[in-house]
DNA sequence: TATTGTTATACTCTATAACTATA
DNA sequence: TATAGTTATAGAGTATAACAATA
């Protein structure tokens, strides 16, 4: 019974997961990038400023994303009363629909993936994942608990 | 001290694995499909389909695929002896050096982020994700050491 | 006829640079 | 002047459909 590296594990779970997410996605007409920009909005409703630094991307790509997805009736602009240049993304209930489905679907996936364990042994992994994640969080200084797609924040 | 729900967990993790992966291939001014593509040719020499069939792709988004990877020199088209319909394809000495040093370098990423565990809870994320996988793959009728994308076969 | 690969076309996603409107 | 956002443009990546060459 031969077993993978540590490297080789990580990388092919990575792969694993995000394909299984990206499926999800594919099977309601979304990609896994708007399906993300739907997660970061279940819990905030950001100017398109803050959702290019939330995202990793340039502003000029966050307008297109948003255009797709408003021509899809998933989000929607709202003038900021605040300040008359800025623009805050909100989601639609279409848009929050759309999210919790994929959202759960996912987990089931996820969830089936996890069982391939015994239930003493998925407690056991995830409690290291979670154990380096959150140090590695820490080193850099990030809040980990405030940026989470696409399955939102763990409230 | 908060954590992170198991699907959490596995959904950040792998998200940041294969952020560290594009990163990291970004430096080279590589995509992380066109990593994903040089890391299946270190041990193969497929035809279009098959490069198709290993990277879950049609066969026109290979064409486009290679054509680019050709055009920097990192892959070459090979006409195939057996069936003139048919095209291998190879790495360039180029392409494999670049295969190498990506590797190397995101091998290194994902040790680092595995050292935040002591030595021995290393050891066991490892068995544990390599377990999970295995089974996973052999539910699923898979071969688990016929395709491992980025970082090649483990030998 | 069936298969291998390319091409034409269309759409998503991304960035840079130039622009408009507001602060 | 500086900032918020959009638009123009360019290129990668993807798929479907139509095609040429070979089996």
């Amino acid at each position: 019974m031969p077993s993978l590296s540590p490297v080789d594990g990580l990388a092919q779970l990575s792969f694993l997961v995000l394909g299984t997410l990206e499926r999800r996605a594919a099977e309601h007409d979304v990609s896994i990038v708007q399906t993300r920009l739907l997660g970061v909005l279940r819990d905030r409703r950001p100017t398109m400023q803050e959702l290019a630094k939330l995202l990793g991307l340039d502003k000029s790509s966050v307008s297109g994303l948003v255009d797709r997805a408003e021509r899809r009736g998933l989000v929607a602009r709202v003038p900021s009363a605040a300040d008359r240049r800025s623009v805050l993304v909100s989601l639609t209930d279409a848009g929050r629909r759309l999210a919790a489905t994929v959202g759960a679907q996912f987990e089931a996936d996820v969830t089936a993936l996890l069982e391939f364990l015994p239930a003493a042994d998925r407690a056991r992994l995830s409690g290291l994942v979670s154990g380096m994640l959150v140090a590695h969080a820490a080193a850099h200084g990030v809040d980990l608990f405030d940026t989470l797609p696409p399955t939102g924040r763990p409230d």
